[in-house]
DNA sequence: AATGAATGAGTTTTCATTCAT
DNA sequence: AATGAATGAAAACTCATTCAT
């Protein structure tokens, strides 16, 4: 009883939080009950209600846990000492590192986002709108105006979807074959996906500078 | 009554057939039950057991639609005398515009794809390996063995992944910006995603042949 | 096959609602559980929903049921041949008879009538305006005056509850010692109920015409 | 810390019983849960079983201070030197600012009274019994025999549904309409009730000696 | 080919209560 | 004397499906 090592000795929120981010993650919001979360979680099933305030309060938490780290990794320390292109870079390897250590919340996320949760309707939009002004920044420092909300609100999802379309394939390549993959693969996918996000930045400064240019 | 003009005097089960997908795009398959999708389409909700033997048949239904597409686009006529380059952005070419014209359809399987849905994982198994078989002539075109599963396993859900990503985002950025979308446009990611594409095959080709040399 | 002269053989729709009268009557409208309900109809729980749309829809099919009936007391034939006395005392025997012969849906709508139901608010506020547009008129041929809404608007439940009181009292006398009421009590009954209510009447008129006089 | 003068400082059982009284009033006592009394008291859930051993003892309480109450009125002092009918009006007068003082706990009361609470039926026979114990002087005084179990039992729930009568409608009139009522109306009040019930007794009084005579 | 009433297992949520602190 | 986390049963309601017509 001194200290709690062991599995199911965590916190309750925590076991049932880490619970449905992993049924989340393999059958979808909708489609877990809380009896298999609270079963799963090993509590009792009015806990969620009293934790949470009801499902989507769970997936509320998850979506605010995975914004909130997604947020800190667009505050890149003393970016003004370094080039876009390595803020760039070093963006791109926190993230491919978060989501790594955090691959189901980031899947339940990107799974969720585009679903209508009315209840989660307003949290999406105000997240969206945080990482928005968090992201101008970097935006500004390669050339695009921080008024134009339309590029602007482009590079946020593609960034993310970028890197969390391999771990989406990785889990279906599990699923069907049975690969793994190592450190060195990650580190060479950060590097093609950070030059990738580079060239798209690029693109759409070039492209946007002229007006859009004839083909 | 002679032909039939009109919205709503479509058949039955095609009706049916369209609002699940517009439904399931939207809200996901789990969330929407078969009397949303009866009232919606304008049916009785026994037309559902009756067209699709339950609200899983809708889902197998639409899946087999989109995937029957989606292997049409991996048979380019006369490949053998293209280029491999010319057969990629060919296929990538009817990919965009397959996508386009169905987007809906093809969100509805990338979003159910990795979820967790007994009745359909035979299904979702047997399509895969059927793209697999369909897909192979072009990688081996590219120099890859036709043997190695998972690189060939990558590339189909890569492929995918790089448009459908484009709108998923799109669907968002219509719901939290207004932002459309033109020919022009879609021309011009075509041949973004092709070059990408491209690369990375030529990546993966590189990367193998020589084992994995020493950075 | 041919017709249904049993109890249980009477549709379901009614077997429900007798069910919920009795057990609303018996224990309250919210210490009544619509499983209850349904085992003690006989039908299977999810037709409360089916056929009321939940519990609040019984209530208010139960309180409209005994609406009706009461408006239609209020409409005395030929009235403008009977003296008001005549008239107050046949609208008297009418609806002591209603209530008799309806105890248990009487006893419930009295009994939620004051009582906070957020989604039947409305429609007691509805029946009750109904109520006073169709008894003023008794109350003008009484000398009062019909656009005094708060006289006005006392007659109606004084009278329902004068007669509504003697029910509940039995209930508990039935409960309590082994009471039972015949014709000729009901008879008495009404007509001491009729008198009262007419002094009433009187006393509220009286009062009214000068102002309210010093004692 | 001294004294208690503040709204909030008042003894943590007391504040359970007002917010009760309140709510119970307001929605039945079915439909409250001991949540919201908590709340409403502003107390800790737990306290509710630790002074009154669950929800049903503060319903238990409230009538028990509802049925002492109403038990000293019936106590009338120098009731032996007074005519009947002083005594009655007297009776008439006490209930009349009992009620109007304690409104809630005798509606609270009165509602619940016929309801079926199997935990509180056997407190309502008792003081039932204790009602007719001490209401039979009064009512020998007017000639009834007190072995007469069920005339006797008539008055007592008679008396207090006349007043309880106007009360029920005062909160009806005061939700519809905004109407309020002053001294004077509940002197006049008094008198009516008071000349209603005296008119009653003599009318069972009369109605019973001769056995009932043929009409 | 099509209906809609009916089913029963399922859903989430709330209940009053208790227990360790 | 008081807390609030935790419980398990029960609440109302919805589900996909079936069946008689």
């Amino acid at each position: 009883m001194a200290d709690k090592p062991s599995e199911s000795d965590r916190e309750p929120r925590q076991r049932i939080l880490d619970a449905a981010v992993r049924l989340f993650a393999q059958k979808g919001f909708a489609a877990v009950g809380v009896r298999e979360i609270a079963a799963e979680a090993g509590v009792n099933i009015s806990m969620i209600s009293y934790y949470f305030d009801g499902k989507v309060g769970i997936l509320r938490a998850i979506m605010e846990t995975f914004f909130e780290g997604y947020l800190k990794i667009l505050d890149v320390p003393d970016a003004d000492t370094k080039s876009a292109e390595a803020c760039a870079f070093e963006i791109m390897d926190s993230l491919v590192r978060y989501v790594r250590e955090n691959t189901e919340l980031a899947l339940v996320t990107y799974n969720e986002l585009p679903l209508e949760v009315p209840e989660i309707a307003e949290l999406k939009v105000d997240w969206i709108k945080r990482m928005i002004k968090h992201a101008s920044w970097i935006l500004t420092r390669f050339g695009l105006d921080p008024a134009d909300g339309i590029r602007i609100g482009m590079i946020g999802p593609t960034l993310f979807s970028l890197v969390i379309m391999h771990f989406r394939i990785r889990s279906i390549q599990r699923l069907v074959f049975g690969f793994s993959f190592d450190d060195a693969y990650y580190e060479e996918f950060t590097r093609i996906a950070a030059t990738f996000f580079l060239d798209g930045i690029h693109g759409l400064v070039a492209r946007d500078q002229p007006e859009r240019k004839p083909e």
